[in-house]
DNA sequence: GTGAAGGGCCAC
DNA sequence: AAACGTGGCCCTTCAC
């Protein structure tokens, strides 16, 4: 493929370059790096191009004159970039968008991400991959040789295959775009490209914030897990051994308490009766017999807390800036949800204990906001059940309410035991839980087990027939979508039961799930907005928790404005019910 | 030594 | 007879 280029090294270049590129309503946007991160290395290149001629922008000359962020030479690209009406076509824009960000000192506005709209049309597809090589040849038919984008692009002088490379990947975007749009709009994804597409800047900016953990305290925190693993390896190790055959004359055999194999021998020769499978949930039951099972459950604790959230999470603190900055995928599941790793922030446990370290620097404060129930919500506006209705709008304490409907009693009489099964039976529900797992998790029988699932759906009958219908939906279409529409194929052998169950579980979930993601990713835009020129940066975000850092002056207006962006994000998709946000204004990554 | 798969547990 | 959805990270095991 041919591509007309131009290289752009000075202000009056760089001006006319933009002169020519206002004229066209879409832009392809690609820059070159010398690093991945955008605190290590420089943006070397920016490349734009109309789809006729690209501008290649070689920032190396203007960045030996000066600071890139308050140049006014640039100001002509930093006004284009972030020009939402004007669309810049990049490929997994979150990359660029955060260069563009640290050493421009721009937002990017106006986005069409190919990489985010490949993984939509792709609608969860695993066989699907999304570099632009590939999301090129499917969409286009175009082979495109990537080898150059990994070449050294600190050179002092750029070779022309190289400046030629850089060009042809922004030129390419644009027919790609053609192509991607007519897809969206026959696959009717649209509303959720928009949806991702406008969450791009906020995410960048997320991760360039990070998150600060104190690690004097994290490391006084390990230290405490450290005696209480030693302690429970020591009294696991003794419980297990008395199991084992008094070993070889040369000494004591130990038992390596991570082994599967090892720990359920010695289980088994103890009498303890090992399920196939030795995760938690199932060995819970057994627990309360047998106290080596307890033990072994407490060990699995306390060694995942110091080999997952130990010493290790302490090496993801950038020097730069002190904080960790994780990698956030946005659509890191089919659902739509986001996933995080590098290190997962999203899973850091819930124990005040680790949550306290990630905290507020000196000035500032953290604004904690979390919708309240939000899936369970979801399922009432879908499935528009009129006791699962009554029970939220009624504003008292959900899982009570729908206890004291499901069991017939004043709500004032409901039992804790009551409650909680009502509770239990709420969460499993969106998961497509079944009598045999509810029994287990109870502790109840099966009968009753089943009885209290009758009961429960006698009581809610309209999220029953919801759930069926969605089920079966999604065996015959095997489509589930989104209020947003975002789009999840399911595959599955029709003569398979047990495939066709986890199809119709995946399915039921799915758009509930996704709902809540959409109403999140809807909620970081307009926080984004209404934040821009304050002290307040966005610093996580746990599915249906966002956090933000403010200046401590600004907490209550940040509060309010935090509570304000997920509330009527969440409006837009629920109308039946309330939607409710917990707010907290703290120093630490826990709740008053 | 390295990498993939299997099993387990953390979050929501 | 059925066996609760989405992720990431860590360990062991086993093949190369």
């Amino acid at each position: 493929m041919e591509v007309y280029f131009q290289v752009i090294t000075d202000a009056e270049g760089l001006q006319k370059a933009c002169d020519e590129l206002r004229n066209s309503e879409y832009l392809g946007f690609d820059t070159e790096t010398t690093e991945l991160d955008p605190y290590r290395g420089d943006l070397r290149l920016i490349q734009l191009s109309d789809g006729k001629k690209t501008q290649v922008i070689d920032l190396k000359f203007f960045a030996e004159r000066g600071d890139l962020r308050t140049m006014p030479d640039l100001a002509p690209l930093r006004e284009l970039l972030s020009d939402k009406k004007q669309i810049k076509i990049a490929h997994n824009a979150k990359f660029d968008s955060k260069w563009v960000r640290h050493q421009l000192g721009a937002e990017l506005n106006g986005v069409f991400d190919t990489f985010l709209a490949s993984q939509l049309i792709s609608a969860g597809d695993q066989d699907r991959r999304h570099s632009l090589a590939d999301v090129a040849q499917f969409f286009t038919g175009t082979e495109l040789d990537k080898t150059l984008q990994v070449s050294d692009w600190s050179l002092s002088e750029l070779s022309h295959s190289q400046i030629e490379y850089a060009a042809r990947d922004a030129a390419i975007l644009l027919p790609l775009r053609e192509q991607m749009a007519e897809r969206l709009k026959s696959d009717d994804l649209e509303k959720a490209a928009e949806l991702e597409f406008e969450c791009v800047m906020p995410i960048a900016e997320m991760e360039l914030n990070g998150f600060y953990l104190e690690k004097s305290r994290w490391r006084e925190q390990l230290e405490k897990v450290k005696v209480a693993q030693a302690k429970a390896a020591d009294e696991l190790q003794q419980m297990l051994s008395a199991g084992v055959a008094q070993a070889s004359l040369f000494g004591r055999s130990e038992i390596n308490l991570d082994s599967q194999q090892q720990v359920t021998d010695a289980l088994l020769n103890l009498g303890v009766p090992v399920p196939a499978t030795t995760r938690g949930w199932q060995l819970q039951p057994l627990a309360v017999e047998y106290p080596q099972v307890a033990k072994l459950l407490e060990y699995r604790g306390v060694a995942k807390s110091l080999t997952s959230f130990g010493e290790n999470i302490l090496e993801f603190i950038e020097p730069k800036t002190g904080r960790i900055h994780a990698d956030f995928r946005q659509i890191g599941a089919p659902t739509g949800r986001f996933s995080c790793s590098n290190p997962n922030l999203q899973q850091i446990p819930h124990d005040p204990q680790y949550r306290r370290c990630f905290i507020a620097p000196e000035g500032r404060k953290l604004i904690i906001a979390d919708y309240s129930q939000i899936e369970l919500r979801i399922l009432a506006e879908f499935s528009d059940d009129e006791n699962f209705i009554k029970a939220f709008v009624s504003g008292q304490d959900f899982h009570a309410s729908a206890a004291s409907q499901m069991f017939n009693v004043k709500p004032e009489d409901v039992s804790p035991e009551q409650r909680s099964f009502a509770k239990r039976l709420n969460f499993g529900i969106v998961y497509g839980i079944g009598a045999s797992r509810f029994a287990l998790m109870t502790g109840i029988g099966q009968t009753e087990a089943e009885n209290t699932m009758r009961q429960y759906f006698g009581t809610f009958r309209g999220l029953d027939a919801y759930l069926r219908e969605s089920g079966r939906k999604v065996v015959t279409e095997r489509i589930a979508r989104t209020a947003s529409n975002r789009m999840m194929r399911l595959r599955f052998d029709e003569n398979d039961r047990q495939q066709v169950g986890g199809a119709r579980r995946n399915g039921i979930n799915m758009p509930i799930q996704g709902t809540s993601a959409d109403i999140l990713k809807r909620a970081l835009r307009l926080l984004h907005d209404s934040l821009r020129g304050t002290s307040a940066e966005l610093v996580n975000i746990v599915h249906d928790e966002i956090i933000v850092e403010c200046d401590a002056a600004e907490a209550e207006l940040t509060a309010d404005k935090l509570e304000k962006a997920m509330c009527s994000a969440g409006k837009e998709y629920i109308k039946k019910v309330p939607v409710k946000v917990d707010v907290t204004i703290t120093g630490e990554w826990a709740k008053l």
